[in-house]
This record gives C-alpha cells, structure tokens and sequence, in this order.
DNA sequence: TGAATTCGTGGGAACGTTACCACGGAGATT
DNA sequence: AATCTCCGTGGTAACGTTCCCACGAATTCA
C-alpha cells in the first residue's frame, strides 16, 4: 500500500545523471552544470522526491533540529518564546523539538538526554535552578534563556533587560505618586529572584528610597502564591494607598483577587504592577498595569545566538532585550492628589 | 576538543561481544544471556554510549518523532493540548515536534512537508480549514483534532464532545433562567461553527426553543472579534437582561469588555457563557463562568490514538472528550427573580 | 604546442544501527 | 546412538545521504 518512498538514486535515474549529481544538484552546490540542475530538478519533481533528513544528519553531522527545554509551555510567556523560536527556526529549515521540565530536575536531565539521542544540533534551555551539572555535561551547543547565565559565561544567553524593566516601573511608580512600593516576589532559591531584587535595591538607592523600609513578601510564581502573598501584605499594618510590585504576573493577578477578597478594591485602595505581559492581564478587571518581557522576541534570538553558537562564529555574550511598560488601569495615579488616599482615579 | 561520541561498536569491543550481540543487550531483545547483557550494559556505561536515534531511524524506520501542527501554540488552550501530547509522548520514550500554522495554508503545507523529511513516525494535527488535499497528500499515519475529522471518515480523530459541552451550557442558562441566549460565533467558514451551531438548534428544539428567534453574531475567533460582536449584539432591540453564549473563550472575554464599555454590568445586565476553560477566564472580573475543554487530556489521548495508527491497530475512530462547567460569575441567577429583569445576583 | 589548472562528473566509502542469515553447541526426541 | 530442534552468537548487508578522491575534457598559461 505504502509504496517505498523515492531516493536520490531514484531521482538520478530519471535524471540520467550519477547520484552524486543529483546531490549536489539538490542541495544547492555550485558546481554542476545549469543543464544539469534543471534535469534532476525536473526529475525529483516528478517522482516526488523528498531529502531524508536522518540520512542527511546521519552522514553530514546536521540534523536541522534544535530542542527546546522550557519549565513549561503552558504558561503563556514560554508559549510566546517558543512561538518565536518555532518561527524564526523554520525560517532556516530547521524544526523545533520542544520540551516542559516543569521545574524538575529529573525530567529536564531525561529532557536533554532525549536532545541528545535525537542528535539536535543545538538547544535553547531555560534550565531548572541547580541542576547546572546536567548541562556542564550536555555537550551540544547551546544557549542559555533566563536568569542563570551567569553560571555559564562561555555561552551564549538571552534574556529580558530586568535592570532596564526596574528602572520602568519604578519609574511609573514613582511617576503616579508611589514612592514606597511593597514587593511580592518568587521563591527565594530562584536566580530570578536575586537579581529582580538586587537591581530594585540599586534603583531604591539612585532614588533615596530605604530598600530595607519596604514591605516584602514571597510566594510560588503562580497565581495562589501571589494571592497568599497579597494576603500577607494585607495583614500588616499600613496607612494610606498601598502600592506593590510584582515580580511576575500571575502573582499580580493573585494578588488582585485577594485585594477583591478583602474587600478593597484595586486601584483605588491597591495599586498593582506586574512583570511579564501575560495576555491575560488584558481580560482583568481593572486591566493590569506591568512590565511586559518580549517573549517572542527573546525565543527569536536564542534562535539567532544558537545558529552562530552551532556555527562556532564569535558568541553573543549575554543579550539582554528591552521590556515595555504596557498601561492598563491597576495603577491609581496619587500624583495629583495629597499623597494620603487615593480617589477614584479608574482606568488610567 | 569534542570527541567522537561512542557507538554501538565501542560498547561491543569493551564489552567483548559482536556489535550484533551488543546491539540485542541494548534494545531489550531476549535471544541474550543474562551475563551476556549484563557485560555489555556495563560495558556502556563505562563509555557513556547514548543511542543514535538517527541511525536508529535511517535502518528500522522508526524515528521516536512524532510531529505536532496546531493553529498557535500561544493560544492557551493548544498550548494545554501541546503539554497533554507532549508529556504522553515523552512517557513512551518519543519526542515532539511542534509547529503552529496560524490558520494558513502555505505554513501548514510547508510543515506538513519539514514532518515527512524529518521522518516522524505520525502526526497530530489540526487542520487549517479547507486544505484538506494537503493532508490526502501526506502520506504518513497521522490523528486529527477538532472538528474537521467529519472529512476523514478513515483515520483516528479526538476532540471535544462538543454535543455534550452544548448540552451543558444550554442547562446551565436554562437553569439560571435564560431561556433564549444570544449567541456569538466564530467566522463562518469554519467547521467547528458549524457544528456548534447545529447541536445549538438540536438543543433548542428539545426544549421548545425557536433557534431561528435567537440573536447571533459572527466575529474572528479573538478578543476583538468578540468585542465587536457583542457591540452589535448591543445595538439591537432588546429587553430585559441578554444573556449570550460565546462560541469560544477569547470572543467571551472580549464581550465582557464591550459590556463594560457600554457601561454596563455583567452579570448584573448581561450575562455571558464561555467556550474552551482558559485560564485567563479565572483573571477576569467578573470570573467567566465557561464550559471547559479538557485540553490535556485531548492531547493525551490524540497521542495513545497515534500510536494505535501507527501500529497499524484498529482504529478508535472519533474520539469525544466530555467537557465540563466552570461556574465563575458572569452569568446571573435570574431563576429566583420574576421573568423580567435580574437584580444583583453577583458571584455565583 | 605542451603543460598546468579548472570544472563537471562519477564511483566508492562512510555515518551507526538493525535485519537477516548462517553457524555451532546443548538439550530433547526418536 | 543418531537426528532434530532450539538458542545464543557473529558476520554481512542495507537504510539514504554526503564526503572524498579520481578521472576526462575544456580552458588557460607559459
């Protein structure tokens, strides 16, 4: 039923011309004959042939595929990387083999054993905290997406600028009136985490603010750590408008729920700022103000780095891409009233 | 600097046996003395031998590949799909390629070919409607989601029972005393609108309800879609409170945007059904009561059908996956009221 | 005009594995 | 005791491509 799949040997005959020819004719090289060209171009057209990427990996040592170890692919900012990843990938004819760690070590080790026995010709890791032996051994190229390259300064890494992401809402924050934000932050074994703080406290310094003033509390990057969090927050004794800066965005929709919980309403008794730019802040209500990571963009450079990493040309270093703020309505603006309680400032 | 990786040959020497027998120890086969493989299990280690799927491929024609087409690996609910068929596969020591087509007919094709030149052994794919000839083309077994498996009476499909899911809805609205929804829908070129709308006026009819009386938009299947949907559906003659029946989450939220654009409230003056159980529906405010799609666990399966077709077994056929309720807030309890207009019935 | 170079071409080896066949020895059957 | 069967083993071919080398013809150079 299935009839044998056409070869490059098939695709010769009919040319009338050596496989070797009808190789080179195929693959592109430049020395065959224009004539030549076009009778084996003819001729796989009509038999229907189609290169057989495993026999290709095989011989040439390229493979055309690339892995991609993520913590997890359902979470919106990973899809986006992988989207741009997947798309800039197929660009170059490569295709994507994609992965979900889910934050274990175990799983991402079997993960990058997988790449290996596939004979990927590069990944693009986001790898899991602690778990860097697994990569000092992985040898394949890779590049590094996130917060641990600084593990691996021989390699090439992408990431979101987070001093420059900082610097962006501190700056809005301060812009509408909220000098002393609170912070909600992830699990403090997290590399992620060391640095969002170590770069807020160096933009609490520039702008004479007490880092060690400030309410802080921690949760699990997910929507019921930041709710829990808010709680915690919530909890303590304040006075006045209380704003707080959350290191991701599920958070900061937890976070809006338990301000909901508790009876208060956001933004006009808590102001929330996120970090990632997850669509579903958009379908919040109020719409979430934060700092949008270009996750596609990021996977479309990891994808770039990766090439010249396979390629051995002169790496890239650390990248860093420029996050944006995106407006919503989580936000009061303070800046026009005394600073003791906010109004009713609504959408911004 | 990066030396050969070990081969079965390698193992072999060490080990003190034939490749041949090398190879037997390795893949499990039982024709092996336990000494035997016991040496040559050793003998592996001891050299860091890792299988190459490649050759592995090249000469069983099996490549541990399967590929994956969906529309947007960004939308929450392929994503989830993604995930289900990502972990079933790796479960069974196989890996998946992953490609978003974006609802276009010159991507898919394109993947559809990187799939046959990668050698998967099968594919899961959701077709981009109406380029059914590429997959009559495509020539390796592969499983369809969704609803365009109508068009492939031969091969194995998993989607959701979309009857079931219609069912649920229409009780719930029915039981919270809407009895005549509105509707809003996706483009009408696609199947999945189809279908939806036919078990809708299946379902009306059961319950006396005139399908042709119904209010009912069209709109893409996005947030702007359902926005501009709901405006129309808002600029018509109406009395009393509207509930409205989204064909999908997205054009969901984005009603629940235009109603509060209107200045009006949901629940309280309109109220709205969701389609699909993404998690962005939990964010929203009010929270968007919706009939969920078990993404996952469709992905699970599509992946068990796969290697059912692949295997050459019998075939599953159409495979329905019950949906089931989230009840959130968005639609009011009008059953408690007199018929004529809701009063705050709040959260759910 | 003869030698050197370039160019297009073809043949063979190689990549690493599994499928297939043949062989010898041990145990079972007649 | 002779034959048959079964089992473990080893050697070889094959999968489809690219790489390498060699060959002849055409072209260029001295």
């Amino acid at each position: 039923m299935q009839r044998r799949r056409p070869t490059i040997i098939d695709v010769a005959r009919k040319a009338g011309v050596s496989k070797s020819t009808a190789g080179r004719a195929l693959s592109g090289a430049s020395n065959v004959t224009d004539e030549a060209r076009e009778r084996v171009l003819e001729a796989a057209r009509a038999v229907g042939y189609e290169r057989n990427d495993l026999a290709v990996g095989m011989r040439s040592g390229r493979t055309g595929l690339l892995g991609l170890v993520i913590p997890d692919i359902t979470n919106p900012f990973w899809a986006e990387v992988a989207r741009g990843a997947q798309d800039r990938a197929a660009e170059n004819g490569t295709s994507l083999l994609v992965f979900s760690s889910d934050w274990d070590h175990g799983r991402e080790a079997s993960h990058l054993r997988a790449l290996r026995q596939a004979r990927v010709d590069g990944a693009i890791i986001n790898p899991v905290a602690d778990s860097f032996d697994d990569l000092d051994r992985f040898g394949l190229p890779f590049v590094l997406i996130g917060s641990s390259a600084e593990r691996f300064p021989a390699n090439s890494s992408v990431g979101s600028d987070i001093a420059q992401a900082v610097r962006l809402g501190m700056d809005h924050l301060v812009s509408k009136g909220h000098h002393a934000p609170a912070l909600i932050l992830g699990p403090k074994s997290r590399i992620a985490r060391a640095r969002f703080l170590r770069t807020f406290h160096e933009h609490c310094v520039e702008r004479d603010i007490d880092p060690a003033a400030l309410p802080m509390e921690d949760g699990e990057y997910t929507v019921e750590g930041g709710r829990t969090a808010m709680m915690r927050l919530l909890a303590r004794d304040r006075v006045g408008h209380l704003a707080v800066f959350a290191a991701n965005d599920l958070m900061a929709l937890g976070a809006m729920v338990a301000v909901r919980e508790a009876g208060l309403r956001c933004p006009e008794d808590v102001s929330i700022l996120g970090f990632d730019g997850i669509p579903a802040g958009a379908f919040s209500w109020p719409g979430l103000t934060t700092v949008a990571k270009p996750g596609r963009e990021i996977g479309v450079r990891a994808v770039d780095c990766l090439f010249d990493e396979i390629a051995g040309r002169p790496e890239h270093g650390r990248v860093f891409m420029p996050c944006r703020l995106i407006e919503r309505g989580s936000l009061a603006d303070l800046s026009l009233n005394q600073p003791r309680r906010a109004a009713s400032s609504g959408r911004g």
